[in-house]
RNA sequence: UGGGGCGUAGCCAAGUGGCCUAAGGCACCGGCUUUUGAUGCCGGCAUUCGGAGGUUCGAAUCCUCCCGCCCCAGCCA
């Protein structure tokens, strides 16, 4: 990839941090870009990480540069090592590889302590033993300024001293934080005497009961970048009035590179919700069976649920990147999830809700092997044998007694083609006690064989079927969105769980299979035709086997029922 | 009433003074093709850029004022 000049080429994102990016290696401000994804392991990543991981991990491959995964681990009581796991693994599927570049802000531990000291030997930090409640007080309003905290004034001396006893566990939760001296006064409140290190009694994933004083976010990441030679630190607008801080820090602290920060609008899907808070509340509460549940919008959901990685990378280059708050509609990312698995994902034929059908004119024990594509839209994909014989079963929703005209399924007296195999006509409809429609009887055109008539004449519709003999039977699970409104919450004062979907979870369990299905990989996805996408859960065992529903095909005659 | 941002079609989003009577995608609406009512293909979809003034031969792009929305008062990130 060209290095200093991707402007010329179509296919790749433009927006304006790879603006910036790009003039700050044409005027040699940087020799090469290095950015970072830096997650808090203290939930799963979900799509709107992912918009953050294409954006930092594409840059640094458009323009040549490196992509550091780096956990920021700066506060033990949220953080675990399960989460630190899932997040490579996500990463890792969604395609990245940040190489050599694994980091930890818990590696900085002893430079960041040792930096703190430093502030406090220029008179620009000091140990507060304000109360959180005093130091909120003393905090000021929105539209009024601070007042100074009595403890201001320490000299370095005494400072140093004091944090050393916050070092060495001689004070309990709480009682006092070190304090970067700024300006009570300023506008802006994270520079109003920010806290950057606060005492946490607390085991650490990774630096275990090393520490019991713990640098903040503000005190840790542009350190953090700084050591790991960030260029381009990429985060979302929330950060924008922490970005002087950020600033202050590198400009005042002995730093061996000067990091820049650049902020742009974290993602919003509609009948989403997107916060580790709220996620984690649907976990923890049991409303869905855990972060990667196919209904979750986590990576690992989408993995479970059969979205390709390259259809979320795509999603992401679709929507861009800009500063402007967005609520981007979930059907942006169905429509790239169908594009590529149309592409992309063999087809196969399973009933979902069989209807008996039996061929009355059939031989008895014939069976026939029909050449079925696997891919109609690729040749390249070749073909596989399906089994048709006396008795089938098709799609409830494929027969229809009182069927209008624009109706091309099967109905009494109506012929159409099942796919791959012959013209079949209706001839009879059985029904039990209550009316219900059981089974149906039909007759075949031998002439048909392979679905084409030799006298040209044609049939409207053209249907899916199962042979009842050699079907396998699996439970389907289908999925709706988990909220019931386009913004969970916000008809109801924010609280997102009145809003859930009562019925986002669907469970077929009669579906009959094709059965080379029993075979399909978990991770990959196909196509049952007419129907949508599949592909097997985790849950599936050769005792019973189990698809997730990924998601339906256009459905346009479904739309103009409506 | 402090500070920081944002406002281009139903939803994203290009565009940074003239080739803009404004890209592209999603959605939507037509038509054609089709052994998936899928896909594919073709066509339609903002005389207008939050509003009002102004500068200019010329403005979505510059200036002024106004309006609306988002974020910030964690010892979370």
């Amino acid at each position: 990839m060209n290095q200093t000049d991707n402007t010329d080429d179509d296919s790749t994102p433009r927006d304006f941090i790879r603006d910036i990016v790009h003039e700050d290696l044409n005027a040699g401000r940087t020799a090469s870009v290095v950015t970072r994804f830096p997650p808090e392991p203290n939930g799963y990543l979900h799509i709107g990480h992912a918009k953050s991981i294409c954006l930092n991990f594409g840059i640094a491959d458009e323009f040549g540069g490196k992509c550091h995964l780096r956990f920021d681990d700066t506060n033990p009581t949220k953080e675990e090592q399960e989460y630190i796991d899932a997040i490579q693994e996500d990463v890792r599927w969604l395609g990245f590889d940040w190489g050599e570049n694994l980091h930890y802000t818990s590696d900085y531990f002893e430079q960041l302590y040792s930096w703190a000291e430093h502030l406090i030997n220029q008179s620009m930090a000091y140990v507060d033993d304000l109360s959180a409640d005093e130091i909120r007080e003393h905090r000021g309003t929105l539209t009024e300024p601070g007042k100074n905290s009595p403890y201001r004034d320490r000299t370095p001396e005494e400072n140093l001293a004091l944090f050393q006893q916050m070092r060495a566990g001689e004070f309990e939760n709480g009682a006092k934080v070190l304090r970067a001296k700024i300006d009570m006064a300023s506008g802006n409140i994270n520079l109003r005497d920010p806290v950057i290190y606060r005492i946490l009694h607390a085991e650490h994933p990774r630096t275990g009961n090393e520490w019991c004083v713990y640098p903040n976010y503000d005190f840790a990441h542009g350190q953090s970048d700084a050591l790991e030679h960030i260029t381009h630190s990429i985060c979302t607008l929330e950060f924008e009035d922490h970005r002087p801080l950020y600033d202050w820090l590198i400009e005042n602290l002995p730093v061996p590179s000067e990091p820049h920060q650049y902020e742009f609008a974290r993602l919003n899907l509609t009948y989403t919700v997107l916060s580790k808070r709220r996620l984690m509340q649907l976990v923890n509460d049991g409303h869905v069976a855990g972060w990667d549940d196919p209904r979750m919008p986590t990576i690992s959901g989408y993995r479970r649920r059969g979205y390709p990685p390259a259809a979320i990378r795509d999603f992401a280059s679709r929507i861009g990147v800009s500063k402007s708050n967005a609520t981007v509609e979930v059907q942006s990312l169905e429509a790239c999830v169908r594009e590529d698995l149309n592409k992309n994902a063999e087809r196969r034929m399973a009933v979902l809700k069989p209807l008996k059908v039996v061929i009355e004119n059939y031989p008895e024990n014939q069976v026939e092997e029909f050449d079925a594509k696997n891919n109609p839209n690729d040749e390249n994909s070749g073909t596989r044998k399906i089994s048709f014989s006396r008795e089938l079963y098709i799609e409830q929703d494929d027969f229809m007694e009182d069927a209008p005209k624009k109706f091309f399924r099967l109905s009494l007296g109506r012929e159409v083609r099942f796919r791959y195999a012959y013209f079949i006509t209706c001839t009879d409809v059985i029904k039990d006690d209550a009316g219900e429609v059981v089974e149906l009887r039909c007759t075949y055109d031998p002439e048909t064989k392979g679905g084409n008539a030799p006298d040209g004449r044609k049939v409207k519709g053209t249907i899916h079927w199962a042979s009842a003999a050699h079907a396998v039977d699996a439970e389907i699970r289908q999925y709706d969105y988990l909220f019931s409104e386009e913004v969970p919450g916000a008809n109801s004062d924010g609280d997102f769980l009145a809003d859930i979907n009562a019925n986002s979870l669907t469970v077929l369990s009669e579906c009959k299979l094709e059965p080379a299905l029993r075979e399909l990989p978990l991770g990959e996805t196909v196509q049952f035709e007419r129907i949508g996408y599949f592909c097997a859960d985790k849950e599936s065992s050769s005792d019973k086997l189990v698809f997730n529903q990924t998601i339906g095909l256009r459905d346009t005659w479904a739309k103009k029922k409506s």
